[in-house]
RNA sequence: GCUACUGUGGCUCAAUGGUAGAGCAGAUCAUUCGUAAUGAUCAGGUUGUCAGUUCGAUUCUGACCAGUAGCUCCA
């Protein structure tokens, strides 16, 4: 007999060998009947897993994170089974669960059409109706091999697993086996709701230089009404879509005159910016940044000199024939100017750090399927920063950095939606990354032990470094899950040196300074359409193009009106009239679909009183006030960030 | 760049192998109105662009341009 642990420390006797799944079913129908798989001393197995030992059990159901990738990534081989069935020449690459539920690769000659996905999806529902059940069973390498002889995919993935020196596990449902570490559920007739999303291209082994493959995603749910849920959850976030909702609002547009990438923004969107602009350039300068303002281009020269060239030439927009000498090239970043500033004078040890800042807009030539709304874009402005000094001032400056990015991010209101990411090199990269393996190891290490003292919580992530060094990330995600780079703080090497730029320490000798760079509030596009997504249009009164709108009822609230307007205006406080001859319930309909903060509706009653009437974005009518106590009032709420 | 999908007036969408219709927005007129849409009239389109098939294309085919999601990339 063993003892067995379950849920709340209650301990159960079994005889030795039992099942988790024989055990789950003593549990009750219902568990049972819910079971996904279960935790055996922490680590998440099937439920077939016999059990020799007392141990620690728990059963998973699709409401535990780890139950629900079972779940998933057993319809994922449903995916597979009746991909098999309608194209049996189709090869498996792999299948597994992601964030909101599975997708499978697979090698086909014709990717899948919209069509062929509905083929798919009613295939997939024909198995779920069959409920067949799911079995594992493993083989030795040479047996694997022989088994999956018709599957390039899985014969390279059984050599890498043979090399571990494992045996090879399998699963089979029906009339399909697959190659697989599971854990998996015990039938397959489980996955009672489901839906295929999408179908799109992705390479093998996510290499754009190997076989591009034919990747299915989908999504599935025990009950249809939560696949419903989740589907109307999906539309909702897409309601707040910065490129739907910033062009709704006429924050920017776009125009294929124009060209990709390349957003144009109107007065709203411009005048946000500006508020972001001197905020951000006021922060910085009480922080010890000087300003700088350099060229948007250069010749060739300084980008070889910088290692730009070399490392990033696809990247930007030539002026001019490449292989001439004086071929220019729009600026991709502004690292390589800044430098030349800091050379253009001799520096001693006293002055440093040196912090530079520019609200510096540049210019890269991305690829033309990476545009999207204003996140990713060819033109774009860098609230960017380098910070010259000398190595052992290093960990304050860079705490220094992180400092501001906090501070920054609480003001704009996304400190609870950015996280963290430490980015290294990929060691066996050596064509994107600088060659100096020491210099990587050293400036790595010291990165780590500067984040650890400053004690953010951060993930690290190998092969997302910058080619002079490693960086720390503050990451988000948009409306869609995806995650993208908001700021960046970046220890550098490497490019002082290569750029000439020295420094006369205590001692009377040049040394080389290293450079920290980084970015306050990151790309202001990105940042905007991460706030606009944030706060679904709605942005902060202080952010907002418009603050205040003024309704008149009448012709003969006109005037009075305009005076308010004057006051208001006089106060610093963003306003206009709305003296259209229109109904006051269509005037508040358009400031409330706007999403304006204040309305001030004005007719006879107001004027008599000398009073407004006051309508808050969220809360509607909330009475009348002075126009004077109303001024003070929302001057107070925009000093809350006191920032102006 | 690759894969799938999409492109009809400023916006949201409808229709069709025989050159398109609605709502909103716009203009004009009337209405001077009390907390999320006043009414009428008018104007607005070479159906993304360019080829091809066809007696005839907005509809079918191809290329290109642009958009959306994903992949690769993102200094």
């Amino acid at each position: 007999m063993i003892k067995v642990t379950l849920k709340d420390g209650i301990v159960k006797e079994f005889p030795a060998g039992i099942t988790a799944e024989e055990i789950t079913k003593t549990l009750g129908a219902e568990l049972y009947k819910a079971a996904c798989a279960c935790e055996i001393n922490g680590r998440v197995c099937d439920l077939r897993t016999p059990l020799t030992d007392d141990c620690a059990l728990s059963i998973l159901t699709f409401e535990q994170e780890s139950g629900k990738k079972v779940f998933w990534h057993t319809a994922s081989h449903i995916l597979a089974q009746a991909v098999k069935r309608l194209y049996p020449a189709a090869k498996l690459a792999i299948g597994p669960a992601i964030d909101n539920g599975f997708y499978y690769d697979f090698d086909v000659e014709q990717p899948f059409s919209a069509e062929d996905i509905g083929k798919i999806e009613n295939e997939m529902k024909r198995i779920v109706k069959e409920n067949p059940p799911v079995t594992r069973f493993t083989l030795s390498p040479e047996e694997a091999r022989e088994k999956m002889k018709d599957e390039p995919y899985k014969l390279e993935l059984i050599d890498e697993h043979a090399a571990d020196g494992d045996d090879i596990s399998f699963y089979s449902q029906g009339d399909f086996t697959d190659l697989c570490a599971g854990p998996h559920l015990l039938f397959a007739g489980a996955v009672k709701a489901l839906k295929l999303t999408q179908c799109t291209g992705a390479y093998w082994r996510a290499d754009a230089s190997n076989r591009q493959l034919c990747r299915v995603y989908g999504t599935a749910f025990p009950k249809a009404a939560q696949l419903e849920e989740y589907l109307t959850k999906v539309e909702e976030a897409k309601k707040r879509d910065h490129n739907i909702i910033g062009r709704q609002l006429g924050y920017f547009t776009t125009s294929e005159t124009v060209g990709q990438g390349l957003p144009l923004f109107g007065p709203k969107g411009a005048k946000v910016l500006q508020i972001l602009q001197r905020f951000i350039e006021d922060e910085e300068e009480k922080r010890g940044y000087q300003l700088t303002k350099t060229p948007y281009m250069a010749k060739s020269d300084l980008y070889k000199q910088s290692g730009h060239w070399a490392h990033y030439k696809d990247g930007m927009f030539l002026l001019g024939d490449e292989d001439s000498d004086d071929v220019m090239a729009l600026r991709p970043m502004t690292c390589p100017f800044q430098f030349t500033i800091y050379n253009s004078a001799m520096h001693s040890y006293r002055e440093l750090p040196i912090r530079y800042n520019e609200t510096s807009t540049l210019f890269r030539n991305e690829s033309s399927g990476e545009m999207h709304g204003l996140i990713r874009i060819r033109q774009f402005t860098l609230s960017e920063g380098h910070i010259i000094a000398m190595p052992e001032q290093l960990a304050q400056e860079f705490t220094g950095a992180v400092d501001l990015c906090k501070y920054i991010m609480d003001v704009i209101g996304l400190s609870e939606d950015i996280y963290y990411r430490f980015s290294l090199r990929d060691p066996d990269d050596k064509e994107k990354y600088v060659d100096d393996d020491d210099a990587w190891d050293n400036t790595e290490a010291k990165m780590r032990q500067i984040l650890l003292d400053i004690g953010i919580p951060f993930t690290e992530a190998l092969g997302e470094a910058a080619f002079y060094g490693p960086k720390l990330d503050l990451q988000m995600r948009n409306v869609h899950g995806k995650e993208d780079t908001l700021f960046t703080i970046q220890v550098d090497f490497c490019l002082a040196g290569r750029m000439g730029m020295t420094y006369i320490d205590a001692d009377g000798e040049k040394k080389t300074p290293v450079v920290v760079h980084r970015s306050s509030i990151g790309c202001y596009e990105r940042t905007l359409a991460m706030l606009l997504e944030k706060y679904a249009g709605a942005l902060p009164l202080w952010l907002c193009p418009e603050q205040v709108r003024i309704l008149p009822i009448s012709e003969r609230s006109r005037e009075f009106a305009a005076g308010l307007l004057k006051s208001l205006t006089d106060a610093g406080i963003r306003a206009s009239v709305d003296t259209r001859n229109e109904k006051i319930g269509y005037k508040i309909r358009e400031a409330q679909l706007e999403k304006l903060p204040y309305m001030l509706i004005v007719g006879e009653k107001e004027m008599e009183a000398g009073l407004v009437s006051v309508r808050r974005r969220g809360d509607g009518d909330v009475g009348q006030q002075s126009p004077d106590e109303f001024i003070s009032k929302v001057l107070g709420e925009i000093k809350e960030k006191n920032i102006f």
